[in-house]
RNA sequence: GGUCCCGUAGCUCAGCUGGAUAGAGCAACAGCCUUCUAAGCUGUGGGUCGCGCGUUCGAAUCGCGCCGGGAUCACCA
């Protein structure tokens, strides 16, 4: 690309002029800002230690240079220390054949390469996916579609955590107050159904400790005695001795959850290409621990419990086999980051979960380089933050949770709503109807959620909805939309949009300007997988549909008159429609034709 | 208490690998539909970038110290 050649003849120049090599680290290109002329800009501050001239006389002779040497650029100008480079018209106008001949625009072709493994989602079968999970399954799903625009493999994992305590809590409710209901005779998905269960349980469970607590129990011991929490581990004990009546109940109530996620995950456009389940890997891990106890990297305590001890990396004492040789949550990692090594030879295994465990993933990577693994350095923890409500943390047990269907169903029918309103269902057949409503509430979800770097804990008020005007998921639909509706449009009058562009007519600033943001989608794509990041897509084409729409309502595309200029402006449009879909396709949302 | 993350306009967020006058959207106000979809476009107002010190030609961005918020440090998962 023009950007790397640029900065390399500009520390060739350097040379020419002034006799030294710059080396790494000192050129740096940038876009221009606006109000400036110019498309990029070289910063010669740095250089000025080479040339030992004033800042304007460095980047003045380095735009001789450049000038000279570089035929793309036409001029430029100084200001300062800053160098500012206008490139010729037809090196946009070349960029933009060059681009419309590409298959998906912006993205690398699939490489034959070690595959990198996504985990997310990783629901637990207690109770129904809420706002929290919405965040890590769309964050997931994103991200591996970026990583596979970038090129790569990818292999979408769901590890499911079905059984634990918190399992046998709601089974436990279940038997005593269930009455043999199920989800057909309560009219209720599976899984909210078995939600209902867990939250009868701790209600109950509650009252208990409460009771206790009055006879004096403080209320670590009155949690510890309550006769709900030793009935349900009792119930584990069972499970884990696999007694068929505990295993027969256990498998029917979570069939019951699965039927319910699946339909949530199918509303949320999220698939995976490997489902583990916790009932099957949690005593993986085990092999490893005696590997690395035998070879003195872990050690055991007198009462026989098996501990990593991370001291000296700054950390404490992890446990990994308790006293009884049972296995805890880390040995179970430990052990399926193994398997999945021995079966598929990632490149890299990448754990989409909350920040809330980044503790336990750097435990889990130090670990594992103890015990010699060389793909410890391949683990990455995609950390993301809490959603969270105007009062603050979401609580499962307080119910002060967003319920991911209902707020799915809000969505689409404020979607309906405002369609409606606005006239544009008038003429659809009503299952285009209901797919645009899907289109654009989804749309508006996804988006909201996806736009905010991940890193960062969100906000989300449930007493405003989710906006559909401005810098949102709709506003981009919208303007894909239209573009198709131009096209439509132009198909009409038979034009033929497969040939070139003259790349010696000049372009509107207009113009201009949509080139060098699309210019810039490969960059944002690349961006997003090397950090990660959906929010640089998000933001990225949200960006270029502003800039579409100003060029929208400023030029007339159709009335021209010009051939040629016509078919650049629907070049243009064609292209940016193309951008636009693929970038919407890395955040997992639709985009309508017509809207 | 230790460790990590965050603090930018009334609100929600960009910008953070140091660069020019800190950007959007929402909300408020004022314009633009007999012309390609007004879920749009244009304009106005709104900021000690938590505070202080340091590094630098240059700091929202890097370093240190405070202040405020969050997470985490289980023989839970």
């Amino acid at each position: 690309m023009i950007a790397q050649q640029l900065v390399k003849i500009v520390g060739e120049g350097v040379k020419h002029l002034y006799g030294q090599e710059p080396g790494t680290g000192l050129p740096g290109l940038e876009k221009t800002k606006k109000e400036i002329p110019g498309d990029f800009t070289i910063v010669v501050f740095p250089l000025v230690r080479f040339s030992r001239k004033s800042p304007e006389t460095t980047a003045r002779e380095i735009g001789e240079y450049l000038l000279e040497t570089v035929p793309e650029i036409a001029s430029f100008n100084v200001i300062k220390g800053f160098l500012n480079l206008v490139l010729k018209d037809d090196f946009w106008l070349e960029f933009l054949n060059q681009a419309r001949r590409q298959k998906k625009f912006g993205c690398l072709k699939p490489r034959h390469e070690d595959p990198i493994i996504v985990e997310y989602s990783s629901p637990n079968t207690n109770k129904p996916l809420h706002l929290g999970h919405i965040r890590n399954n769309l964050l997931g799903h994103s991200l591996s579609e970026i990583l596979k625009a970038n090129g790569h493999r990818v292999i979408r994992v769901n590890l499911v955590n079905d059984r634990g305590i918190h399992i046998c809590k709601s089974m436990l409710a279940y038997m005593k107050w269930g009455n043999g209901e199920t989800p057909l005779s309560a009219g209720m998905k599976g899984d909210h159904l078995i939600g209902k269960y867990y939250v009868l349980f701790n209600q109950y469970f509650k009252t208990e400790v409460h009771d206790l607590m009055e006879k004096g129990l403080t209320e670590e011991e009155a949690e510890k005695q309550a006769p709900l929490i030793r009935e349900a581990r009792e119930i584990l004990r069972k499970w884990e001795a696999k007694d068929p009546e505990t295993r027969d109940l256990w498998k029917k109530m979570n069939d019951w959850v699965y039927e319910g996620f699946n339909e949530t995950y199918r509303n949320l456009g999220i698939t995976f290409d490997k489902t583990y389940y916790e009932s099957n890997t949690y005593l993986l891990g085990k092999e490893l621990v005696q590997k690395g106890l035998d070879a003195e990297i872990l050690k055991e305590k007198e009462d026989g419990s098996v501990w990593a001890d991370l001291r000296e990396e700054g950390l404490d004492e992890k446990l990994l086999l308790r006293s009884d040789g049972t296995s805890v949550y880390m040995t179970q990692d430990l052990g399926t980051a193994q398997s999945r090594y021995e079966t598929f030879h990632p490149s890299s295994m990448i754990y989409v979960v909350g920040n809330e465990q980044n503790y336990h993933f750097d435990v889990l990577r130090l670990i594992l380089k103890k015990l010699g693994k060389s793909y410890a350095d391949h683990v990455f923890h995609c950390s993301y933050g809490m959603v969270e409500l105007p009062e603050g943390k979401m609580k499962s047990r307080e119910g002060t949770v967003v319920d991911a269907d209902a707020l799915m169903e809000e969505m689409y029918a404020t979607a309906e709503t405002t369609t409606r309103e606005l006239g544009k269902a008038d003429e659809m057949e009503p299952s285009e109807a209901r797919e645009l409503f899907h289109a654009i509430g989804m749309g508006a979800l996804k988006y909201f959620i996806l736009k905010v770097d991940p890193k960062k804990n969100m906000l989300f008020d449930p007493r405003e909805s989710i906006d559909f005007n401005g810098n949102t998921g709709p506003f981009i639909q919208y303007t894909h939309a239209r573009i198709h509706s131009l096209l439509r449009r132009a198909a009409l009058t038979g034009l033929d949009l497969s040939s070139n562009v003259n790349s010696s007519l000049t372009l509107l600033p207009l113009e201009k300007e949509i080139l060098k943001k699309l210019y810039l989608f490969p960059e944002a794509v690349q961006q997003a997988g090397d950090e990660l990041s959906p929010a640089i897509i998000a933001n990225y084409v949200y960006d270029l549909a502003k800039g579409f729409n100003q060029f929208y309502q400023e030029i007339p595309v159709l009335k021209e008159e010009d051939p040629e200029k016509l078919l650049l402006r629907l070049a243009l449009t064609q292209l940016t429609g193309l951008a636009i879909r693929q970038a919407m396709v890395l955040l997992g949302i639709q985009v309508p034709t017509r809207m």
